[in-house]
DNA sequence: CGCGCATTTGAGGACTGTCAACTTCCGTGG
DNA sequence: CCACGGAAGTTGACAGTCCTCAAATGCGCG
């Protein structure tokens, strides 16, 4: 393991506050893995041994049930998943694959919870890791239940652009079938919706996106801090849910809905 | 606080391995109130400067965007809310409202912060807690993108049934347009849903629902452990997500979904 | 240059939401 | 004890959203 490695990990939120034993201890078991594009890190299921840490490339997390399969989550580095199943020790909800060549970081479970029991520092990182998550979940939920799939899309758009902090121009990071799992479509209406986002200034070409007019996207898309994290990447601010979470789902108008009586 | 109560917040699993100091300066600034039926205990945005512990009664837990809402979490004594939020010290992403007359023990969010630097064993329940609400979310997530409304109200019935260990008959708890929500869907087509069902066995009578084919509801349900959570309440397993995060939301057969390709 | 795969487009159907009317249930008050 | 009023739940008709299947188009890579 290159010693960048290691800054990237120790610069990681969840080690940041370690106390440098703690570190020590941690990344002693550790070893690092390179993993060619499509590669099935982990099944839904399976018992979690290590908690990994991507440091280059994609993943994508998923979940599949009665023959049917959507991604719940895709990753960039630098990040940690599977941490809430080595906290618990327990199976997997969801399968993890490679979007591309990767590189990972395999840290051991049983380190990790030594960690948590010796270093209350670090243990206080792992549950605001795990607090992050958690709300990148329930934004999702929120997501997902709230809003028809043109107005996720919408949304996705604003916030890939206000985190990338990319003029008015937003490149997608990955097949528009995956974007299609992730926020809940399938890509028929993934390209559909990108049609229906034409009158607001949507031009796509290829895996550019360019958004002509802010403004009227944004009147659609009607972006909310509760359900849509605007925080710009490797940014200052205490990390929730640095994943694409970005919900799913279809919800056309939003089902479990309940249009809010104004009494 | 009655000694009956302070027992039972001290039989939580947050609390259960906390050292009793830890449990003493946690309870110590924390007062015990009561709410009627209808109370908005906390609204999504604001900042929330209590751990909320419900020792009696019902709360919902809700989302609200554009002028829609849907339930995301019904919780049942005894249970936490709001952790992820506390641990984080940041706004709530999601509203809390009574469903009934409800007990509700708040402990300051500086307590907890205190107590979880102060007693890593502490610390760690809390990271469990966190990383079973976040499962309990993912789990909510794969129902609503995986399976339609009547797959869900099946898996709902099923898991309702097992976690109440009643026979054949369960019982609905909440309103039916309360429970609509949660499974993500309008009252109207939870109504419909249920009719759905009706040749798999299930009568329903207010709120007595009666599971008369067990084997022919398994069947459509297909009810798996990687979503649906059948651990009996107050089990001696590991609490994972006590909370009726059951999923919500339409997807019918699920979005985006892929039908998987046994290549 | 041509094959293969991702993406797009079109047509049709399934699932779900909306609206309105009706029934049932329940608590209040007579 | 019964009648009433209101809310919850149900049912029906209809519309909208989304999925499915099939075909066409476009793009990348060998």
């Amino acid at each position: 393991m290159r010693p960048s490695d290691l800054d990237r990990v120790q610069s990681l939120p969840l080690f940041a506050d370690a106390a440098p034993e703690t570190f020590r201890v941690a990344t002693a078991g550790a070893h690092l893995q390179r993993f060619p594009s499509g590669t099935t890190l982990l099944m839904e299921g399976d018992p979690v041994d290590f908690l990994y840490v991507l440091l280059d490339g994609q993943v994508e997390l998923h979940g599949t049930w009665n023959d049917r399969e959507t991604v719940l989550s895709i990753l960039r580095p630098v990040s940690t998943f599977i941490l809430a199943a080595v906290v618990l020790d327990t199976d997997a909800l969801m399968s993890a694959r490679t979007l591309e060549r990767c590189e990972i970081l395999m840290i051991p479970g049983d380190a990790i919870r030594t960690a948590m029991r010796l270093d209350s520092r670090f243990g206080m990182a792992v549950s605001r890791d795990l607090a992050g998550a958690f709300r990148g979940m329930v934004r999702c939920n929120k997501n997902m239940k709230l809003r028809n799939s043109t107005e996720r899309l919408a949304n996705y758009l604003l916030t890939q652009r206000a985190t990338h902090n990319s003029g008015g121009t937003v490149r997608l990071h990955h097949e528009k079938r995956v974007l299609a799992s992730l926020l809940g479509m399938t890509p028929e209406n993934l390209s559909r919706s990108f049609a229906a986002l034409q009158p607001y200034g949507v031009t796509v070409n290829g895996s550019v996106v360019t958004l002509g007019n802010l403004t009227a996207l944004a009147q659609l898309a009607k972006p909310d801090p509760l359900i849509d994290n605007h925080a710009p990447r490797g940014g200052d601010i205490v990390a929730e849910a640095d994943a694409e979470v970005w919900s799913t789902a279809q919800g056309r108008a939003a089902p479990s809905i309940v249009r809010l009586q104004h009494s």
